[in-house]
DNA sequence: TCATTTTGTAAAACCCTGTAAAACCGCGGC
DNA sequence: GCCGCGGTTTTACAGGGTTTTACAAAATGA
């Protein structure tokens, strides 16, 4: 019988790539990453970089523009077209034209840093592309309005007030709220709070989301509501007022 | 008979929510996206724009720091804990000191922009982001004069008031605006919106088109109707005035 | 024009959902 | 084994969505 919380792979450890020209500044900005626990593999010249690429499993990419053999963003092209179409990558340079700013953007990069980097800019901008791209998807406290969800200890609170769920009320509860706004079928919810045998003709996932409806009060008085789409299933969605 | 295609009907609008204090610079930004299609709502504090967010489905928001009622990152995190957890923001704003950027980015900001903004650079950001957070207008957003429907959230609007819909009502509206100016036979209908073989001894049809006449208010008034073909089906077009 | 067929739509009949309560199931203790 | 207990599933009935029915109005053709 799974529930969903065997599907959580716990990666705390953030692989990242770096493509660098000048070796001091790649030490200094790896030593910045490597002190708050992420791993830096460096490389110097863009062949080798996308060589590591398609051998390792990277998390995030820092590129630099220039280089020995091409340009970053030629490196970036090839990146998207050949190997991680969805690699997070956080292009930093010295250049700070507009135009080479759009060029890198649209080459498929994520953000864009001006050299010289500050370094708890450069940390809170990967946090904030490695939270976009889902990465570190161990987040197991979910937020829903006055609703605090920790999927680790398994219990949920109310303004603070632990509120006693049962396993599957609460793996329908956290499957809504991972999904706010998006339409969740009957099916889908079976096969991933019940497990695959979706045997249709059956009332359960009815009654559960009715429960998960009324032990966390989710209704339009707190702001939000699980709508029903008739024939089809559900969506937790912001009340419009 | 009347050829129809004047008016362009736009499958990948783009809905932009700005929060920014200065009217000037407001008007400019909104400008500068609206000349590449995009559909910009101006709030100039953060109660106004977070009720806005509540109601509206955005697909991106700009956030300005300085604002006359709280400051912008307050807006987000409450934007963050209490409304859209997932809505991709780029934050715009004079401060450029570091603590701020990092201020900015932890309290949930995917990008962070210093002004003066240049615009192919804004654009930029704001598509790298779009691709980034996986938005995909493409056939979601669908318009008709003053009608709005989205058809991945299944809601339906008139001026921006949510119209209440059932399924099927939804269903034959979204058929009817992909295939405006082409008549659609019952048949058609029936296979697109009941699904398979065609039992045309019912009347079914013809209910949910009145339905949908009244519930989306289409009439010669507000510059489209659903004409009757007799024995065949029906057409929606644009009513010449 | 009239006779016939088709369409518009209110209302009845039918089917899907909300939810309280009963039945079921697995487990530990006696 | 038997009982109680908590979680889960099914049942049952009320309420709302969907389809059919019914009849008036409109369209067609002679």
């Amino acid at each position: 019988m799974g529930s969903i919380m065997d599907l959580r792979e716990d990666h705390s450890i953030v692989k990242i790539a770096m493509l660098e020209d000048d070796q001091q500044q790649a030490q200094l900005v790896k030593g910045w990453l490597e002190e708050i626990g992420h791993q830096v593999t460096h490389h110097a010249n863009g062949t080798d970089f996308l060589e590591a690429c398609r051998r390792e499993p990277f998390d995030l990419a820092i590129l630099d523009w220039e280089l020995p053999d091409q340009t970053g963003v030629d490196v970036l092209t090839t990146l998207r077209q050949q190997y991680k179409q969805s690699l997070p990558v956080l292009f930093a340079t010295q250049r700070d034209n507009e135009e080479d700013v759009v060029k890198a953007l649209s080459a498929g990069a994520d953000d864009y840093l001006v050299k010289p980097l500050r370094q708890k800019e450069l940390t809170a901008r990967l946090t904030a592309l490695s939270r976009r791209a889902g990465i570190d998807t161990a987040d197991t406290r979910l937020q829903l309005g006055p609703i605090e969800i920790d999927t680790q200890a398994i219990q949920a609170r109310i303004n603070g007030e632990l509120v006693k769920l049962t396993q599957k009320e609460f793996d329908v509860a956290v499957l809504f709220i991972r999904n706010m706004g998006k339409v969740l079928s009957r099916e889908f919810l079976l096969r991933q709070v019940w497990g695959v045998d979706a045997a249709l003709n059956t009332r359960t996932v009815d009654v559960h989301v009715s429960k998960v409806r009324r032990c966390l009060q989710i209704n339009p008085d707190m702001g939000f509501c699980i709508t029903t789409i008739y024939q089809h299933g559900y969506r937790l969605e912001a009340v419009s007022s």
